[in-house]
Parts: C-alpha cells; structure tokens; sequence
RNA sequence: UGGGGUAUAGCCAAGUGGUAAGGCACCGGUUUCUGGUACCGGCAUUCCCAGGUUCGAGUCCUGGUACCCCAGCCA
C-alpha cells in the first residue's frame, strides 16, 4: 500500500481500479515490448515504472516482451543490455523473457487463417507501387491488381514465402480491409514481409517477418495481457489492433491504452538520435554518462530510486509535455541528499601553508560520515602543515559578501579551525600560487565570540589527500529542443562543454571506494565512483549532479 | 471541407457541476561549521478563445483557434 501512496494517480491507475472495483477483471496482466535494438532510455522508464508498477500495485503481474520481429535492426547485446537494465531499476517480470519471436508459429498459422477467410493476400506489388496505390491522406488509396486472387492461389504463395522462394521485396502478405479507409492504418496493411535475415532468436527458420501491427496484439492476446499500455503514437493503431482480435480465434482480448511519451528538455530521446551519437563516437558509448540511457544515468550515478521517483513526479497523462530537466535533478539529489556519504574532494587546487603549523604536527579529526545519520559512522580527516584548498575558495580582490577566503580575512576549514589569509604568493606570471595563513586554535568545535566567520570551505592535507579523477558533466546540448527545429541538425547543438576533466585530490577515505560509490563532495556536488574505471587502476568519480549554488545565482543577479 | 488526439502557472500535473491539489522552477525570510539541507512565506480572481445552459461551469452544450501524431515491406 506504501506503493499507492507514493505513487500519483494518472487515468491509467484510475481506470484500472475502477474496473478491478467493479468487478470487470480478476487481475491485470501488463507487458513493457522493447525491441532490442538500441538501449533503453529515461523514456523506457517511465513505461517500464508505469507497467511494472501498475501490476505491482494491483497485484498482478509484468511481462517483459522482447518486441524482436525485424531481426536486421535487433542484436542479442541489446536484449542483454535491456534485461539488465530493468533488473536494475528494481523490477522482475517473473520467469523468463518473452519474445514476439517465440510465437511466429501461431501467428503464421493466423495468417493462414485470414487467408481462407478472404480477409488476407499476397501482394507482388513492390514497396514504392504500395505507396502510390495506398493513396494520401487526403485521397482514399485504389485496390491492389493482386487483392482478389483465390484462397487456394493465397496459400500457395504464402508457403513460398515462407519457404523463401521469393526475393525480399517481391511479395507480401497484406490485410484485405478497405483501401478508401480515411485511417491509413486500415488501407491493406502488410502482415508478413520476405526478409532473407538471419534472426538473433530464430535463426534461419524464417524466411518472412511479421509485421509489428501483425505481432503486437496477438502476441498480448497469447499472453493473457489484460492491458496493453503503449505510446500516443500507436492510437491510430487501435483500429487495427482490435481488427486482428476480433477476426482471429484468440484466447483473449486485451486493451490498448495510450499515453504520452517523456520528452525531457536539454537533450533528445529517441533510439535513432541516441544511436547516432554512439555510432559516429561523439559519446563513449550507449552507456556514457552523458546519455540519457538507464545504463547513462546509471553510471552518472543515478540510483534507481531516483529515477523511479522521478517518474512518479512527471506523471501519466495524454497531452504531449516537455518535462523539465531540473525535476530529475531534484529526483536525484534528494535521494544523496538523504544517503551519500560526505567527503571533501578538492577539484582546483590551490596550495595553503599554514604559518603557525609545526612542520611534523598532525592532527587527525574524527568527522561524521553523514551530519544526519548516525549510522554512517565516523570518518578520519588528517590535516598537515600544507594543506589544498579549491581555487574558486580565494580571491584576491573579493566582492562584497564574499564569504570565503581573501587577503586578510577568515574562513573555517570545515570541520576545523578559523584560518586567516596572511600572505598570497605569486609566481612571475602573477598568477596566485600558495597562500600563508595562520590558524586560530580557539575556533575548534566553537565560534569566536568577538567576530563572526561565516564563510566555510573544504580543504584536503597534501600529504594525505589522494589523487583522483574527476569528471564533471553537463547537458549534451545547450539548447532546450535539439530537435525542434526541422532545418536545423540536432549535432550543431552540442554542448561542447558537456565533459570536463579536473585532475582532483581528495580526502583519504575516498581511496576506498569501490565502483558505483556515492559521495557528496561537500559544497560541490554528488559523485559517483566509475563502474569500470577501477579495473583500469584509475580512480574516477563522476557528477551526477551539482549542489545548488547560491552563491552562483546571486553573482549572476549582480 | 482525410483521420486520430491534446489544450489548467515558466515546466509537469490533479480536478468528472459546488467555488483552482501537489511537485519542479522562481522570489523572499529563518536556521546552519556544506552559499547545501531543513523550515516558514509568496507565486492561476482563473483553466486556449467566443457564445450558451445552470443558483453555480475548468468540468455540460455550440462554434472557433492552436499544437501533436499518421501516407515504412520500422516499432
């Protein structure tokens, strides 16, 4: 029951109930259909959290339907990719994995079921014949020469087909359903095509496919789906969805509903998109954390939760959105806000001496892993004579209400003491290269009683602090809709500062991290350890995602 | 003068005839050894527009307008 609470209503949920309510079904049975042939995207999520957790909260059950009949596009790494994908968003489907592809049998036997009810023919037409006959949207289509050929002649061809007597294209296997119909869907649809293709589940079996429209509904009906949930783009599909239920001998009749596919400002999600920017290296992969694919975000350092809430967040409905970026943001740092362990990593180093330091003193701090849970324990913070700070943490000729280091004034090194810039050493270029302060050992654990020190900053021992790399990312473009406008290539709006690399030195603890660790870095941001670089010997954190900056905010107001 | 959809704040979204939820963003303020978090407050006299019905309309009716999807042997 937490599951219905936490989860908004939309009219999917709603509908669902009030049919359980009242009685018009005893269960649902829904099914997520990828077809693999590309990775699964923030987009997949949303329908995978919608179907998942709608048969969660009814008590029913999810299918996971590898939707695998054009086996030129389709490849086992991405029917790999996708189960692990779902598995790690945290939902089972329950037994093994379907495909469309296991059903070919029946649906061949269904076609020639059409066929000896007249309702089915082979066509010789080829593909750019079938457009012209199929008409416009706004003329109605004209008969194919071939659409009357007898039962027997019907049949005889189709086993051909299947035999793969035909070259591809030659032939198909078309509805007979009304050409002049104003729904093109309904003008004669192809059933099976002749693809000579070898298929990643099938093998050579097959010399046809079956098309989606002609895999899709009955594959559901085979299933015992009750609820066949899809997006906005397949309404015009209904028709002929329920045209196959109904002239087909099927076990069942599910139903189509439609909802509104995720758009997300800042990037683009559409396989064909994505893949182009893995296919000409523009990305490090399906999985770059720049992507917004499940395997992206996961090695952004997006947790599960997190994606599952933000799903929660932009809701179910049938108007086409644009969901803003910042809601995922949210979704994930308050998530890390309540679970990561904090650290202090410096991303820009800037040298401090502390002039009132014993050379060989040492001082080891026991801090809290998390400043609100407890049980996260303690963490061990050494600090030395020298020590790093991050350059954005000093500037030489401060604005007002600048709280942080500047000549002559106060910050307190988190955790520590209240520290005074003295002296700023410059090199021959004039740039800003060690800082001499003094530190106040009356300010630890307290505040002095005769001043006010507002400003804290992180800081990390040299001699302690451990090299790390981090990766900062940013939005893959720059504009909110790459792919708004027609005439423009969604490439040209690439964000060429989506990727920087800081050569960073970190606390002490943070060389214990293993893959997929999450840390705040505190008043930085939320970082991940890399799930693959460990195994290179390179210790890489990525950001997920920065802390807000209010500071930044308030610059930027002037 | 093809068909199918959708319009509620900058964004997402509840709402199904009884007087506009919630979240994000944004703007103030309080607290704070993270300019973070947390907390408090602000943010639609009005629901695409115009008429109509009704004691009462975001919800019903009529007529418009805008936007999205469809002419793959892709899904």
């Amino acid at each position: 029951m937490s599951q219905e609470s936490a989860s908004a209503a939309n009219f999917i949920r709603n509908q669902l109930r009030d049919e359980l309510e009242s009685g018009q079904g005893a269960s649902i049975v829904t099914r997520f259909p990828p077809e693999p042939n590309g990775f699964l995207h923030v987009g997949h999520a949303k329908s995978i959290c919608l179907n998942f957790g709608l048969a969660e909260q009814f008590g029913g059950v999810c299918h996971l339907r590898f939707d695998d009949t054009n086996p030129e596009k389709e490849e086992q790494v991405y029917i790999d990719a996708i189960k692990e994908d779902i598995q790690w968003l945290g939902f089972e489907w329950g037994g093994d994995a379907r495909f469309a592809s296991d059903y070919f049998d029946t649906l061949y036997e269904w076609a020639q079921h059409l066929v000896r009810e007249g309702k089915a023919y082979v066509d010789d037409l080829n593909a750019e014949q079938m457009r012209e006959y199929r008409g416009t949207l706004t003329e109605p289509g004209k008969p194919s020469p071939h659409r009357e050929r007898s039962v027997e002649e019907n049949l005889d061809l189709l086993d051909r087909m299947r035999k793969g007597e035909f070259a591809e294209g030659e032939k198909s296997l078309r509805a007979k359903i009304d050409m002049a119909a104003p729904n093109i869907n309904l003008r004669d649809p192809v059933l099976y095509r002749i693809r000579h293709a070898r298929h990643h589940q099938t093998g050579d079996a097959w010399k046809i496919y079956p098309s989606y429209d002609f895999t899709h509904g009955q594959s559901d009906a085979l299933e015992g789906v009750t609820h066949s949930i899809c997006t906005l783009e397949f309404e015009d599909h209904r028709p002929l969805y329920e045209w196959f239920l109904a002239n087909l001998p099927v076990p069942n009749t599910p139903r189509q509903i439609e909802f509104a596919r995720l758009n997300l400002n800042y990037t683009v999600t559409s396989k064909r998109k994505l893949k182009l920017l893995v296919d000409q290296n523009i990305v490090d992969g399906w999985d770059d954390p720049r992507m917004p694919t499940i395997s992206g975000m996961r090695r952004r350092g997006y947790t599960p939760a997190s994606i599952r809430k933000f799903c929660d967040m932009i809701g179910v409905a049938r108007a086409a959105s644009v969901v803003d970026i910042h809601m995922l943001y949210h979704a994930i740092r308050s998530d890390l806000e309540d679970n990561a362990p904090r650290a202090m990593c410096v991303m820009k180093p800037l040298k401090v001496v502390l002039t009132n330091w014993d050379a060989d003193r040492e001082e080891v701090f026991e801090v809290p892993g998390h400043p609100a849970r407890d049980d996260m324990g303690m963490r061990k913070l050494p600090m030395t004579k020298t020590l790093w700070i991050d350059q954005d943490d000093f500037m030489e000729e401060p604005p007002k209400k600048f709280f942080r280091l500047a000549p002559g004034k106060e910050v307190r090194l988190r955790n520590t003491y209240i520290i005074r810039c003295d002296e700023v050493i410059k090199n021959d270029a004039g740039d800003v290269v060690e800082l001499h302060c003094s530190v106040d050992y009356d300010t630890l654990g307290k505040n002095p009683e005769d001043r006010k020190v507002k400003g804290v900053i992180h800081w990390v021992s040299e001699t302690h602090g451990v090299p790390i790399e981090v990766r900062n990312y940013d939005n893959l473009f720059q504009v909110e809709s790459p792919d708004k406008d027609k005439d423009i290539d969604f490439l040209e709006h690439l964000n060429p500062d989506s990727l920087e690399i800081c050569q960073a030195i970190g606390e002490p603890a943070l060389a214990e991290a293993r893959a997929e660790d999450r840390f705040q870095f505190e008043r930085v941001g939320y970082f991940c350890a890399d799930r693959y670089a460990l195994d290179e010997g390179k210790r890489v954190f990525n950001r997920t995602v920065s802390l807000k900056d209010g500071w930044a905010k308030a610059q930027k107001k002037g």
